[in-house]
DNA sequence: TTGACAGGCGTACACCGTACACCTACGGTT
DNA sequence: AACCGTAGGTGTACGGTGTACGCCTGTCAA
C-alpha cells in the first residue's frame, strides 16, 4: 500500500552514520550511546549491529562522513598555499563538529579514508620538492594539527550551574592564582589585552591555530631550502 | 595487638593514587575500574569514595602524581635548553606511563599542578626575553608537545592473535594499498631506509618527537630575535 | 560515659555494549 | 505455485560500569 501510513525508511550504513554524526552533533560524543542512536532512528538497539560491527567501528564510520566534508584538494602551485588550505578546509569542518577532535584522537584504526587524507597531504609536501625523507617528518610534526585541531590548553567548563563564587571568595582566588602562576596570569591578561574581566574567557582559537601552523610550516620550508636529511654525513 | 595479623593499612588519598597509578600501569587506562581498584587494595569499591570524589577526579590525581615524577626545573641560562630540558623530562615520565597520554588529552579540568607545570614553562620563555604575547602564543604552538608527546599518527595494534593474511594475500593487499597511497607508502619506505620488511614497524618515536620540538623551538627563537607582536602596526 | 565523626561496607540503580536466538518479509529457483 | 535462503529488525539476557544512600564500627575529645 504505497499510499499508507508511510513504513519505515529501512536502516542502511550510510543512515546509520548520518544519525550518528548528527546525534554527537548535538549532544556531544561522550553521550552517544548505541541505545540513544537506536532510539533516535525508531529502532531496537541490536538492529544497528546488522550495519556496523560494533561502536569502535561506528565511529571510525563517523570521522569518514566528517573528513568527507573536507575541500578535496585543489591544484596550486604552491606547497604551502595547498597544504595550508587544505588544513584550514579540515580545521572547518571539526569546528562543525566539535566532536570530532575526541573522536580523531582516540581512534587507532587507519580507514581508507583517513589514509586517503593523509596520502594526499603527503603527495602536497612531495610535489613541492619535499624528499620522502623530509616529508615523512614534517607529517609527524604536523600531527593531529593535519586534522584542523590543536590541544586545548585550557578548556573552560564555563559551568553556569555552579554556584558563583562570592566577590570576596572571586578576590581571594584570584590572590592566590597571581601568587602561585603569575606567569599565566601574565599571558592570560596578555592575550586579553589588559581586559582583566575577559581573563578566563578562552582564547582565539582560530588565531592560535594558524599561528602555530604558520610556524609550523616556515620552518618546513627552511628545511627544505637547505635540503635537510636525517641520515648524517 | 600489634603482633598479631597486621590489619591492612588504612586508605588514604596517595594510597589510592598510587595503587591507581601502579594499576593503570599494567592493565593501561581503559581497564582502570573503580572497582578493580578496590578489589586491588582490598576494599569495597564505595571505600574510594571516601578519598576521591569520583573517577574524573580520581584520573586527575593520577596525572598529578605522574607530573611529580618529572625533574624539577633546574636553573639555566639559556631559555631554549631549559624548555628543552624540562619538555624531554616530562617525555620520559609519559613514556614511563603510556596511559598519561591519553589521561592527560582527556583532562579538561586544570589542577594546580598541572598549571604549576604550564607556569613554570612560561616562566622559562619569559625569562628568556619573551613578551607576555608572545609567550601566550608559543605555548599554543607547543601544545600538548609541552607533556611529552606528541599525537601518534600510526599506531599499530600488531594483534598477533589475528590470523595471519596469507602471503598472496598480503601481496594483493599490499599492491591495492601501493596504488591507492603511494606517498604514504614512500614515506614510510624512507623511515625504515628502504627496508620493506620493517614498515608496518612504527616510527622512532623519540626522533619525531625531538625533531618537531627543535623545529618549534627554532622558529620561536626566530620570533623572539624579530621582535614579533600579534598586533599589527 | 557519651557522642560526634571518619572511614569502610552492602545494597541497589541506571546505564552501557553486545552475544544469541528468533521471527518475518522478500527475491530467486525449481 | 511452492520453496527456501537470506537480509534485516526484535527480544531477552549477561556482565560490566559509575555511584547514591544508608548502615555499622572503631577512635577520640569532652
Amino acid at each position: 500500500m504505497t499510499g499508507g501510513t508511510a513504513r519505515r525508511a529501512p536502516l542502511s550504513r550510510d543512515r546509520v552514520l548520518g544519525a550518528a554524526v548528527a546525534l554527537a552533533d548535538s549532544v556531544g560524543i561522550e553521550a552517544l550511546s548505541m541505545r540513544q542512536l537506536a532510539q533516535e532512528l525508531g529502532v531496537v538497539p541490536m538492529a544497528l549491529y546488522k550495519h556496523v560491527a560494533n561502536k569502535d567501528e561506528l565511529v571510525d564510520g563517523m570521522v569518514d562522513v566528517v573528513l568527507g566534508e573536507i575541500d578535496p584538494a585543489a591544484p596550486t602551485a604552491d606547497w604551502r598555499d595547498a597544504v595550508r588550505r587544505r588544513v584550514l578546509s579540515a580545521r572547518e569542518v571539526v569546528v562543525r563538529h566539535p566532536w570530532a577532535r575526541k573522536a580523531i584522537e582516540s581512534r587507532t584504526r587507519r580507514t581508507p579514508t583517513v589514509l586517503a587524507y593523509m596520502d594526499s597531504l603527503a603527495g602536497m609536501f612531495r610535489a613541492g620538492g619535499f624528499s620522502p625523507d623530509l616529508t615523512h617528518h614534517v607529517m609527524h610534526a604536523l600531527g593531529n594539527r593535519m586534522w584542523g585541531f590543536s590541544p586545548e590548553l585550557f578548556e573552560e567548563p564555563r559551568d553556569p550551574s555552579a554556584p558563583a563564587p562570592s566577590p570576596e571568595q572571586q578576590e581571594a582566588m584570584a590572590a592566590e592564582f597571581a601568587e602561585r602562576f603569575p606567569h599565566i596570569l601574565e599571558i592570560a591578561t596578555a592575550a586579553t589585552s589588559g581586559d582583566l574581566s575577559r581573563v578566563g574567557g578562552g582564547c582565539d582559537e582560530q588565531f592560535e591555530f594558524e599561528f602555530a601552523l604558520d610556524l609550523m610550516l616556515d620552518g618546513f620550508e627552511r628545511l627544505r631550502e637547505q635540503g635537510w636529511t636525517s641520515r648524517r654525513g
